[in-house]
RNA sequence: GCCCCCGUAGCCCAACAGGCAGAGGCAGCCCCCUUAAAAGGGGUCGAGUGCCGGUUCGAAUCCGGUCGGGGGCACCA
């Protein structure tokens, strides 16, 4: 039988304004207490997406993240939650810089320009934003809480500035932070990035290093493998601090070890040649030779030093070590093997248990004294250290030892010496802050000749951008903020003589790691965040983002979390609760570029298919974290498939929903239960599939039995446009209103399922023989395992399956399964 | 080099807690509608789960190995 409107067309844009209008006037997307209680006792869900950077307008990867958090937060308010799903802006930051360079104007307009084009997207998607939060970080009135905390941080010592070697980006002309820099690559642009030994603000993060990973146990719902990711940067490691003597040299020097079992084995020492540790040690006579060493090392980009099979150099600096558990005189050499920036930038070389020093030591001619016995050739011979577990051997009383007992024993006896002690180390860096750049937060702090570091006055804050009077890119050189010589000079608060600003602005991570505080309330004049709408919304409930983001956003937001925490600022430790990361939009099988031609147009497809076709599409590919190949998804079977709802809510007849026909309506509420279940363990796409399920049932049921006209059909339909209103809203108000319902289906909130039509009279039963299925019977879904035993050996094919051959055992699995074994 | 994840119809994906491999979509094929085509509607075909082995009455699911793909860290002492 053909439907009554299947030659109607469905038009995806016909009425998208209309329900724009709709939600805006009657308020659906708006929380119902922000910051002052209405007391309607509903539970209250706070969902967050994480915020746009605005380049341009919106692209496919932001239609993703977006329509999985849409879904969430509609299916959450559907089903009774007050939702606050909030947006803003990350606003500050490179791209406006280099895009007003090219166009010659100014990173404000360009940024705020491509606000307004998102914002109008995102409405037009049909997102299901409260604009009420909205709120922008290039803001003088954001910023000044990042300048806020700034002090905080300084004035707990969390914030400090240190001459280090720093990675630099030649082309984007700033220093970057460790997180940044990706096979000694710039993460933003690809530029091959310099050291450079440069005074910068740093954030204290490795204070917190230990509780970052503590506190991971509270992070259940983030996927696996962030944490992990986490739990690698972070690169705890348990060892021992050594102290070494050094000839002629009041203060010792500490290196860091995981091996103290192998302390008999070290035959040498070395020292970073590029920390200041090295200068220091260095002796006159090899001065020449080190100072000439160490132009090379600081030539080579972080590139050259990563390539593995990189041969070992170095030079002696004329100095000796002590060995505190032996005494032995240790040559101390400097080489760029050495890290300057983890442990202490020295290390105590066991060329026999550590291939890099094995290396070093091939190349220099110096000794190879094996102390474990693995069993294994003499590294001395082999060239191949061993470093596994064995037995210590010439390590004095301590020979015979195991690797665990012996660590162990040495550390103690360092100890009773005072010379070292267990300890634990971490490869997480201390966060660097400050860029060379302009649009970004102005540091608050002003350097004055006589009274040195100065922090701004918290009543001065914001310290505003110049708007004027500065270059973007300064031909000598400078940092931007260095050619704003109005805004440069400023009395210093202290004094009151001539001083001047510091010209560094901050990391835009500053920005995002704390932003969904202060969306409650983005207009709080009284500090960075409303403790009211903490109170009420905080800690985020569900956080839908990238896994670009695993490390550098998600570890900084929880390490000003806790900071705030300790500072009574916030009452919990870890800001999100429940994380989902959602895969990259990519085509053919690539990530999607201009270079390479593949760009797929989010306007275009929404021009082409509509909004909703467009977000189902998204949602319908597979779960939310893996990739989407655009490639092999079907935007229009995902037209094909509304049309079809919408034709159905056409064809149903029926005045009312109700009773009517008992099947139709077992079918319909178990696939609102199964639904239900989906939604609640976030198997968006499955969900959807059960809703096109759905929607075939109807089909059926309107075409044939029980026909148009049934109770049953109606209250199918209606459950099937309440829920699709997750997915594609617009399409959910259009069959709604079909369905001579008035608008909106949003406030008649997600279907019920009935327990009493869940229950099924008879299930199929499965009896096989030997695993193998032979038969199959219809029983009562409370069967006994006794009864269904004896039914299913009365079964004319099991008899023939058996052929004769007696039964071993019966395996039964009551009501589904009922397995006979024949003897064999 | 170290660590992690994933391999199910031609493609994207399902499969409760080890129990009938298939829910959904795309493509294909057939039929209907149509003057015709497109669009639409209805139906249908289709894999034994990368490979080898083990545990089990029973394995896509658990274990070991192997191949392939993806990801994280990487001179971190």
């Amino acid at each position: 039988m053909q439907s009554s409107s299947a030659n109607e067309a469905y038009d995806p844009h016909a009425n998208t304004e209309k329900w724009l209008g709709v939600w805006q006037d009657r308020k659906v997307f708006e929380a119902s207490d922000l910051t002052a209680d209405t007391g309607d006792g509903r539970p209250r869900r706070y969902v967050v997406s994480m915020f746009p950077y605005p380049s341009g307008d919106l692209h496919m990867g932001h239609a993703e993240v977006y329509s999985i958090g849409d879904a969430l937060a509609r299916y959450a308010r559907l089903t009774g939650a007050d939702v606050l799903n909030p947006i803003g802006w990350d606003s500050f930051g490179l791209p406006a810089e280099n895009a007003a360079l090219r166009r010659n104007l100014d990173p404000g307009s360009w940024t705020y320009g491509n606000i307004d084009v998102q914002a109008e997207s995102f409405r037009r998607l049909g997102i299901s934003f409260d604009w009420r939060t909205r709120l922008h970080t290039s803001d003088p009135e954001y910023y000044r809480w990042n300048q806020w905390m700034f002090l905080l941080m300084y004035r707990e010592g969390l914030a400090y500035r240190k001459a280090a070697p720093v990675n630099w980006c030649p082309n984007d002309q700033t220093v970057l932070a460790n997180e940044q820099v990706v096979q000694g690559k710039c993460e933003r642009c690809g530029a091959e990035v310099e050291r450079r030994n440069l005074t910068q603000w740093f954030y204290r993060i490795t204070q917190y290093a230990q509780r970052l990973l503590d506190d991971m146990d509270q992070l259940g719902k983030w996927p696996e493998d962030v944490l992990r990711m986490q739990r690698n940067w972070i690169g705890r490691s348990t060892g021992a601090r050594v102290q070494f003597t050094i000839e002629d040299r009041d203060e010792p020097v500490q290196v860091f070890t995981t091996r103290p079992d192998t302390l008999f084995g070290a035959t040498f020492f070395v020292v970073a040649a590029d920390a200041e540790l090295a200068d220091d040690l260095c002796a006159p006579e090899q001065r020449g030779e080190f100072e000439a060493y160490l132009v090379k090392t600081r030539a080579a980009t972080d590139i050259e030093r990563l390539a593995a099979d990189r041969p070992k150099t170095g030079v002696f600096l004329g100095r000796y070590a002590i060995n505190p558990i032996n005494g032995e005189k240790l040559p101390v050499y400097a080489s760029d093997y050495v890290l300057a920036d983890y442990g202490t930038g020295a290390v105590m070389a066991v060329p026999a248990h550590d291939q890099r020093d094995l290396d070093f030591a091939v190349a220099m001619g110096l000794p190879v004294r094996m102390v474990v016995d693995t069993g294994e050739a003499d590294p001395a011979e082999t060239g191949v250290a061993t470093a596994g577990l064995g037995a210590l051997v010439n390590s004095g009383q301590f020979t015979g030892q195991d690797t665990v007992a012996g660590k162990a024993a040495i550390i103690a006896e360092l100890g009773r010496l005072g010379l070292g002690e267990a300890t634990v180390n971490y490869r997480l860096r201390d966060w660097l802050l400050s860029r060379q750049r302009y649009w970004g937060t102005p540091i608050p702090i002003i350097h004055c000749p006589s009274c040195g570091e100065v922090p701004v006055p918290e009543a001065d804050l914001p310290v505003r951008l110049p708007e004027s009077g500065y270059e973007l890119r300064p031909t000598d050189g400078r940092a931007p903020l260095e050619s704003a010589t109005d805004w440069l000079a400023v009395p210093c608060p202290t004094c009151g003589g001539a001083a001047r600003r510091d010209t560094d602005t901050m990391d835009t991570f500053v920005d995002s790691s704390w932003y969904f505080l202060r969306y409650p309330n983005p207009g709080y004049t009284d500090g960075p965040f409303d403790p009211e709408g903490i109170r009420r919304w905080l800690p985020v409930a569900e956080y839908i983002g990238g896994k670009e983001h695993a490390i550098l956003h998600l570890l900084y937001a929880r390490f000003i979390t806790k900071v705030l925490h300790d500072r009574g600022l916030l009452p919990f430790v870890e800001p999100f609760t429940r994380l989902t990361n959602q895969g990259q939009v990519i085509m053919n099988g690539k990530a999607m570029s201009k270079s390479l031609g593949n760009l797929v147009n989010l306007q275009e497809q929404i021009a082409d298919y509509g909004p909703d076709a467009v977000r189902v599409t998204m949602l319908f590919a597979g779960p939310p974290e893996d990739d989407i190949d655009w490639a092999d998804v079907s935007p229009s079977g995902a037209v094909k498939w509304l049309a079809r709802v919408i034709r159905l809510a056409g064809d149903v007849t029926a005045s009312s929903p109700g009773e009517g026909s008992l099947e139709l309506r077992r079918q319909v509420h178990r696939l609102i239960d199964a639904t239900t279940t989906l939604m609640d363990g976030r198997r968006l796409n499955v969900a959807i599939a059960r809703l096109m399920e759905l929607t075939t049932v109807l089909r059926k049921a309107a075409d044939g039995t029980p026909g148009p006209a049934d109770p049953a059909l109606r209250e199918g339909a209606e459950a099937l446009v309440r829920m699709l209103s997750c997915f594609a809203p617009f399409t959910a108000e259009d069959g709604w209103e079909r369905l001579g319902r008035t608008a909106s289906v949003i406030e008649h909130g997600w279907p019920h399922a009935e327990p009493e039509l869940l229950v099924v009279e008879s299930v199929t039963c499965v009896v096989q023989v030997a695993g193998k299925v032979r038969d199959r019977l219809e029983v009562a879904p409370d069967i006994s395992e006794d009864d269904l035993r004896a039914l299913a050996l009365a079964s004319a094919k099991v008899d023939r399956a058996l052929a004769g051959a007696a039964i071993r055992d019966v395996i039964v699995r009551a009501p589904r399964l009922v397995n006979v074994i024949p003897q064999k």
